[in-house]
DNA sequence: GCAAGGTC
């Protein structure tokens, strides 16, 4: 059997399409892993790689005294696998295959993808012969060629690839390690480091200390207006930018009429139609058209798995021979671009057009397949467009500009005024992206004087460089060789996350640039484009066989040991460093109290809040949400109210929580308790306020003199404020166990929040499960509840407010378990029912029933019942149960009604019985007989 | 918990 492996699912797929020709082609799914078979083959698909890079075991945890991040280095490593199902298919089939062909892409992580399929073959068999199909394009002709021309695996080249993989893990993970812990940060906020990331960030960084440091300098800018034929023309002076104000102001009282065109220059211009797509040009394409990378990515690997477009992600810019450029234009006749087709049909260039890099990985992106704006959403539809008119403006002639540049003299100053005219729409006919501006200059012929119509002397300043657009930047690392075609972009989602840079344009934070600052002080390699360039060219070497892995990697381990020396011997100014400058990340104004900061702090567990940094002598401090609901940064906008930071919540997966100004926050959402205060007065809030109380939580913990000196109030009212307040507390804690208490029993419904039928519930004046517990279903009932669901909810309210009143009386839980498993849940059960009958159906012993039922009664203020020992309680029950006619359930009644002996039932009034028990007066009195 | 590289 043959085995084919390729680099992912589709690729197998399409490969077995090819290869099967006119042959059976069947599909089967093991595990989730498609494999495709046709005659005595079958070809299954990896998922890129299948396997990773780690450090042997021991080295898990990050403060081991022992396994220091330094010790990474030099630790051990292990391949683990990542995609268990793929190899355990591969495996299987290995083991029948007579011949196994590794079909992975054609580039350098493919064939390292290829020699893990490789070894995952050689595990399950030793000796099947292995080779390697090589393809650029999964096309017909490429496909069928390679493998009639089947190679081998080249080994140096996938231990090329192993060399980074080395590289990237020792240095990625021991720096980030080592900062991380320097700087006394874990969880979500380590602080990473990588070869590719790093570099990025001090991109980033760098541009932003050009920004900082820019001083504008002021220059001038000389025009003027002039007209022919009611045209309007604008000129400028051919000095170009006046430094010099007053030389500026001597050219234009210089300038005076007559206007004389001195000469006109014709000319043409070409405008050169674009080249085919690859990744990083089809990533700025779609920037312009307003998607960001990562979307542009993930619409283009949505299109291309519904056969739309060809594989997103590649180096390449020269559609190879093997592409069938007309098939595809015929195929695209079936869409709505057909008369751009037809349009192409008959102004076709010669060749296409071609851009700078050829790869052997996949060819440029084109379009796959027809397709119509009703099978995708609005977004997918802009990027199949673009593709295809990328495609076809590529087999377009180039557009041709006319162009006109007039030289002015005025008075001896020299102005010049250029224009153009589109003359040959070219490409620019399919591919509508830029739109092609005429600037058209009437007829001019040299000598002709014109009036002029206005001189104008513009102020202008230099501007400091742009931050990096995502597009632009991702442009930069493929110039500088950072990162591939399919990482680029994900590389500065990663520097997001970590929160080292924010978005749209690219801005670096303080820890971003700390974070960098340290790096290129201690660590220099790290922080350089030049890390990879070396890595490429010793790659290279691997890949020739005039270098060894083994030896590459040993000198950058020995690099990266030097680092460590001085890392390691600056450790804590390193840590220092980092900490202060990032403090401010968290500093977000003023302490209204004391004028010290207010920071966002963080206290253990999920608690956070902001507090002042003058703790313990100032104490202000205002509650945030836990951190459960988002992590709390600090925000650019300030207050105007109190000048703070706005603050927000963030949480992965979740859209943030915008809080706003903390302290706006803090006193709208305490307003309404404060209200509920009996002697508090609209007057007296404005006073609270004044002196930086907010909540009745404070009032409560307050000293009583400090209340009264800083309200400027006697005693008297202070105490009153504080029992309020006290009160106020205890009310809302039960409150809020209602709200729990509410949300756990009643599902939400449509239409039905837990809010509205929480409000209901307040507004109706329940404010404690207590309260719920005494209430009544038919109040119930008008809290947007279903019958059912009222009578649930007052039987658990119930049950939870007993069961509490139980345990106060000294009821112990498991007992209380047992009483409430029988049905038994309420205090007046204990003393209405006798003990006979609740040891009877709690199984608990007699003498505990009467423990707990005089606990209960006794703290009711009910009369206990006569006591009845364990032993005279079981010899009673006997002879009950001796008597003809009496069984179990009999006695089960007898207990009910409180006889527990022989005795008893002779001496009972038989009509009273008759009530307690629910028998007959006949059987009553036949029992009784019998005695 | 760490990198960068595949792919989904």
């Amino acid at each position: 059997m043959h085995l084919i492996i390729a680099e992912k699912n589709i690729a197998a797929q399409r490969i077995a399409g090819f290869l099967a020709g006119t042959s059976k082609l069947t599909s089967d799914k093991t595990g989730g892993v498609n494999s495709y078979h046709f005659n005595d083959s079958v070809a299954i698909g990896l998922r890129g790689h299948v396997v990773e890079v780690d450090f042997e075991e021991g080295y898990s945890n990050w403060r081991s005294e022992v396994h220091t991040p330094r010790t990474l280095i030099d630790a051990g490593m292990i391949k683990k696998p990542t995609e268990k199902k793929i190899i355990s298919l591969i495996k299987k089939y290995a083991k029948k295959a007579t011949l196994v062909t590794i079909a992975t892409d054609y580039d350098r992580e493919g064939e390292l993808i290829g020699k893990e399929a490789y070894e995952i073959v050689r595990s399950a068999n030793k000796d099947v012969r292995i080779n390697r199909a090589i393809f650029s394009a999964i096309t017909r002709q490429e496909i069928l060629s390679a493998f009639d021309n089947p190679t081998e695996i080249d080994f140096n080249l996938a231990s090329a690839g192993e060399t980074r993989q080395e590289i990237d893990l020792v240095w990625g993970a021991s720096l980030t390690r080592f900062i991380s812990i320097a700087a006394k940060r874990g969880g979500n906020n380590i602080l990473s480091v990588g070869r590719v990331q790093s570099p990025t960030l001090s991109m980033i960084v760098e541009r932003e200390r050009e920004i900082d440091s820019f001083i504008p300098q002021p220059y001038w800018m000389l025009g003027l207006i002039t007209e022919k034929n009611s045209i309007e023309i604008e000129a400028r002076h051919t000095n170009g930018k006046f430094w010099v104000y007053d030389e500026a102001k001597t050219a234009k009282s210089a300038t005076k009429e007559p206007l004389l065109v001195k000469e006109v220059r014709e000319g043409t211009k070409n405008d050169s139609a674009p080249t085919p797509f690859d990744t990083t040009a089809f990533i700025v394409a779609a920037g312009r058209i307003g998607l960001s990378a990562s979307n542009a990515m993930r619409i283009a690997e949505e299109l291309y798995m519904n056969g739309f477009i060809s594989y997103p992600r590649t180096d390449n810019t020269i559609y190879p021979p093997s592409l069938d450029l007309n098939e595809i234009l015929s195929e695209l006749k079936r869409t709505p671009f057909v008369k751009d087709v037809e349009w192409i049909s008959e102004n076709r260039r010669k060749e296409p057009t071609r851009g700078k890099k050829s790869s052997t990985d996949h060819p440029p992106i084109h379009p796959a397949g027809a397709a119509k704006p009703s099978q995708m959403n609005e977004q997918a539809w802009k990027v199949y467009e673009l593709v295809v008119r990328r495609f076809l403006a590529t087999l377009s002639p180039d557009a041709r500009w006319k162009t006109m540049k007039i030289l002015f003299d005025a008075g001896g100053e020299e102005y010049t005024s250029t224009g153009q005219k589109l003359e040959t729409e070219g490409y620019r006919h399919v591919y509508t992206y830029s739109q092609a501006k005429d600037q058209i200059l009437p007829d001019l012929s040299k000598g002709e004087t014109l009036p002029i119509k206005e001189i104008v002397l513009e102020e202008k300043e230099t501007q400091p460089p742009p931050r990096y657009s995502q597009s632009r930047l991702i442009q930069q690392m493929e110039e500088l060789g950072l990162g591939t075609k399919s990482t680029r972009h994900d590389v500065i989602g990663k520097l997001v996350s970590r929160r080292y840079v924010e978005e749209s344009p690219l801005k670096p934070t303080l820890v971003g640039k700390a974070v960098t600052d340290t790096l290129e002080e201690f660590a220099a390699h790290i922080t350089k484009p030049d890390m990879t360039q070396t890595l490429e060219s010793h790659m290279e070497d691997i890949k020739k066989g005039t270098r060894s892995k083994e030896i590459v990697v040993e000198e950058s381990k020995k690099m990266l040991h030097e680092i460590f020396d001085e890392l390691e011997a600056n450790e804590e100014n390193i840590g220092n460093e980092i900490m202060d400058r990032t403090a401010e990340e968290r500093i977000i104004g003023k302490c209204p109290v004391c004028g010290h900061s207010l920071m966002i702090r963080s206290s253990k567990g999920m608690a956070q809040f902001i507090g002042c940094t003058a703790y313990p002598d100032c104490s202000f401090n205002i509650g945030l949400p836990s951190a459960q609901w988002g992590k709390a940064i600090k925000e650019d906008n300030v207050c105007e109210t109190h000048g703070l930071n706005y603050v927000r919540l963030i949480r992965k997966g979740s859209r943030p929580w915008d809080i706003g100004c903390p302290l706006c926050n803090h006193i709208s959402s305490n307003l309404e308790s404060l209200r509920l205060m009996p002697s508090i007065t609209e007057k007296l809030i404005d006073k609270l306020h004044s002196v930086h109380i907010y909540s009745v939580y404070e009032i409560a913990n307050m000293d009583k003199s400090i209340l009264e000196e800083k309200l400027e109030i006697n005693s008297q009212i202070s105490e009153m404020l504080k029992k309020d307040a006290e009160d106020i507390l205890e009310l809302l804690r039960k409150r809020s166990e209602l709200r729990k208490f509410v949300r756990k029993i009643i599902p939400p419904r449509k239409g039905r929040s837990h809010a509205k039928v929480l409000n209901a519930v307040i507004d109706s004046g329940i404010n404690s499960i207590e309260d719920l517990s005494k209430s009544n279903e038919k109040i119930l009932l008008k809290m947007h509840l279903s019958e059912q669901e009222a009578e649930t909810l007052l039987y658990e309210a119930k049950s939870v407010t007993n069961k509490e009143l139980l345990r106060n009386y000294g009821v112990p839980a498991v007992s209380l378990k047992k009483y409430f498993e029988a049905g038994f849940i309420s205090p007046d059960d204990f003393c209405n029912i006798h003990p006979a009958y609740l040891s009877l159906k709690t199984g608990l012993n007699i003498e505990t029933v009467f423990k707990h039922v005089n606990l209960v009664c006794s703290n009711m203020g009910v009369k206990t019942p006569e006591k009845i020992s364990k032993k005279a309680f079981e010899s009673g029950k006997e002879e009950l149960l001796s008597i003809n006619g009496i069984g179990e359930s009999m006695i089960e009644k007898l207990f009910f009604a409180g006889i527990t002996d022989i005795n008893m039932l002779k001496n009972a009034d038989s009509s009273v019985l008759t009530q307690k028990t629910g028998l007959s007066e006949e059987k009553i009195q036949k029992i009784q007989a019998e005695c």
